[in-house]
DNA sequence: TTGTAGGCGTTATCAA
DNA sequence: TTGATAACGCCTACAA
């Protein structure tokens, strides 16, 4: 195993002290050669980093931090059992803070209040320099506190408290897209099935869409929003609640990519073509089921990489004293694919 | 937004001296009140916490891991661009350490050597007190590096060094579990269906289902194992092969829970009953898609989390200089659902 | 150009 | 019981 080695021998790891030495000059002279800074010489700076490069020198970030104003550590304070929002949140907020610059601490509070606060505690006292905190599912969640000494982004699902800044997906004009790009395809008898209508995100969605329809003239077919779960046994319900009414379709937006799984499913049953017959456009883009769907379904796409990358660079406007608050909405985009291929 | 008022006012957050100072003792007495040692008198001891407490006081945990031997912050390395396999082992190493004992740093090297050794190289500076990394894809991979400062443990991917200690799922013992589950329901005429041959996970549990086949004097329906990809397409395909040869089938073992669906899907527009006609079990109970599956999808789990938490323990005992080496298999389990239910 | 020294916040040792 | 002090490793005025 890694490690044996340096266990067994006595070689702590080395310090700047330790480089110096070899070098054969002081500690603020081999400081001031490794970082680069004025009023060295070549040759001494040579000298130092090839010390540095023998003893395999890593500067300790504590002790960096101890005395910076920044540690470089950001929280990830997340709820999100999948993992499937905090992976693409970290790498956005890892491309924003540019690699090395900025490690990403991540506390998984699993919804649990408590170990939410706990977690917090903990990152507090590792002095992170912000905090972002991404909620599993996109409505209002309580605040994580005013006053905490560092600035906190709220991601994907906002704080309650106004004070506090939240990104957050801009569903509403989701839904736009979504029965902009069907009616662009000549699709004119539009379906709406979506998830549980507690959820803000669903409301949204239809709210947009509906927006979208009466700009163009156009009515939902089945003169409402069919709300019910975000399963695919929902979407395949609504879809056989929908055909059985024997009204012409020819789209359905569906309120996520699971939903539309179980539209198409259903569709098939029914003997229809998709997107011959019948469109479907989903939303998330979650990769998994949107390109294994048969046909590949076209999604739309919350931009999460792009969400963590924002709320870093808005945690560091902040630290620069630029602090914001509100609501931030960022826009989604379409992904098409063949379930909206125009025939 | 939190953190104005306290970037406003120029109350850096409080130190153990300010405590110290507003309770009337020195530091040094401080420090034991608040850390439970003794010799200190009972008054003492509180008049120095609400002393902490009326500052909201937080200890410096990088001026701790200055002087301390361990920092209590461990590196995750993961390579899993979904999430899917990062935030259970995340949740597994929570629970091992104790919450608020040890913090994880999670970078994502997102398949890429180069930057895996940037992120390396951070995470030694911010000297973690080990190190788990984590592959894409059950296969062996690349040595971090021998003689690394810290312990590592590779889990799920193990590493090509066998000098190193990885922690993997015992696919072997994974396929036995999938025939043997299929063969106590009954069922003899049994196919499997698995993803790219070129994965040792997808050898390892073919290997394990032919065992358990051969033990219990059964032979594999189709003659052989069908490798493909680890895609519903290829499950539907498969599944068309084996239906058109025209033989008996009264289950199948597909190798995961996506080739599950293509299987079960095609095994329906055949006109055959799931599990009535054919019981199909999975692999991963990747639990969005065995739960959403129609019958929902018997299914191996890998313990992702009890791999997160052994890894965690591994870890630990290596810092207390048990250190191991070699490759250690991890039990699976069977999650039955409703696409195994005897008949 | 190079070196000295002070301080970042804690904890532990040792003296009072 | 309490307190002064020396590390931990680094950076940076400031002095030489």
């Amino acid at each position: 195993m890694a490690g044996r080695d340096a266990q067994r021998a006595n070689s702590r790891t080395a310090t700047l002290e330790d480089v110096a030495r070899l070098a054969g000059v002081s500690i603020a002279t081999a400081s001031k050669a490794l970082n680069g800074r004025a009023h060295v010489s070549a040759t001494t700076r040579t000298l130092v980093q090839e010390a540095a490069e023998r003893l395999s020198y890593s500067p300790n970030a504590l002790a960096q931090g101890l005395r910076a104003v920044r540690t470089g550590i950001v929280g990830l304070l997340t709820s999100d059992l999948e993992g499937r929002l905090s992976i693409p949140i970290l790498m956005g907020a890892e491309d924003a803070f540019g690699a090395g610059r900025t490690s990403v601490l991540l506390c998984d509070a699993r919804g649990d209040s408590i170990r939410e606060a706990h977690h917090l505690q903990t990152l507090l006292s590792r002095r992170v320099d912000g905090l972002i905190v991404l909620g599993a599912r996109p409505d209002a969640r309580p605040s994580i506190g005013r006053d905490l000494p560092v600035p906190v982004v709220y991601a994907y699902a906002p704080s309650a408290d106004p004070n506090d800044l939240s990104l957050v997906s801009d569903n509403i004009a989701g839904g736009r897209l979504a029965i902009r790009h069907l009616t662009e395809i000549g699709r004119r008898s539009i379906a709406h099935i979506t998830g549980d209508p507690t959820y803000g995100a669903a409301q949204d969605r239809a709210e947009g869409a509906l927006a979208e329809l009466a700009e163009q003239g156009l009515e939902l077919v089945g003169g409402r929003v069919y709300f019910g779960s975000w399963s695919e046994a929902w979407g395949r319900s609504a879809t056989r609640m929908l055909l059985s009414r024997a009204q012409e379709i020819d789209a359905v937006f569906a309120g996520s990519d699971q939903i539309a799984r179980g539209v198409i499913d259903t569709l098939h049953e029914a003997g229809l073509d998709v997107p011959g017959d019948v469109a479907v456009v989903g939303f998330d883009n979650w990769e998994i089921f949107a390109t294994s769907a048969r046909p590949p379904l076209s999604s739309i796409d919350m931009n999460l990489k792009t969400l963590g990358r924002v709320a870093a660079e808005r945690l560091s406007a902040a630290l620069d004293g630029d602090i914001g608050a509100g609501v931030e909405s960022l826009p989604c985009r379409l992904v098409p694919r063949e379930s909206t291929t125009s025939s």
